[in-house]
DNA sequence: ACGATGATGAAC
DNA sequence: TTCATCATCGTA
């Protein structure tokens, strides 16, 4: 079974998608070759309430692609050194999505932390507001693993202190263990 | 513990 | 046009 997820997919609860992504494999298409690793973490950004999503602070010419078509990538440059990769949920206008935080190669290779993953699969804001599927070159396929609910752990996201005492220790962080 | 490194958004 | 801030990472 392997099956590209499509724009329905991701236009569902920004929880739901993060949770669902996980066993769900990401596939990069270099020089011809197709390299897929399995997501293995994810974050939730979910509306205009969360503090500590960059759409707390409304529509703006970065922020508008939250805001857009589910399915859609959202790619920034974090601290001026990283590539940020991230999937657009929820439906138009209303902005919603989830960070792809650590992802591990078929290979048995771990891409740990957001930046380092982006780096090893090429991605970058060339991708921006791209939808995700085989004409971008960067997709996300169901290959039939099903991850029971036991093996996925909430946790606080990372680096949001920012957001304040409430919604930086909510725990929107996925991970598989 | 901290610096790299540059885009972003808000203020002036 | 300036300025503080930042969804990170490698080195110390």
């Amino acid at each position: 079974m392997r099956k590209v997820l499509a724009a329905e997919f991701f236009n569902r609860d920004t929880k739901i998608v993060a949770e669902e992504l996980l066993g769900k494999f990401l596939v990069r298409k270099m020089n011809g070759k197709e390299l897929a690793a399995m997501v293995t973490e994810t974050e939730v950004y979910d509306g205009p309430h969360d503090l500590a999503s960059h759409a707390s602070r409304g529509r703006t010419p970065r922020t508008q692609v939250m805001f857009g078509h589910p399915g859609n990538f959202y790619v920034y440059l974090c601290y001026g050194v990283h590539e940020m990769l991230n999937v657009v949920t929820r439906e138009k206008e209303y902005p919603g999505a989830v960070l792809i935080r650590k992802a591990i190669l078929d290979t048995g290779v771990p891409l740990g932390g957001p930046g380092k993953l982006t780096k090893s699969l090429n991605i970058n804001r060339a991708l921006n507001d791209k939808l995700a599927g085989k004409a971008s070159g960067l997709w996300f396929e169901d290959r039939g693993i099903n991850i029971p609910a036991s093996r996925i752990q909430k946790l606080p996201r990372i680096g949001v202190a920012y957001a304040g005492p409430i919604w930086s220790v909510k725990k929107l962080r996925f991970a598989l263990t």
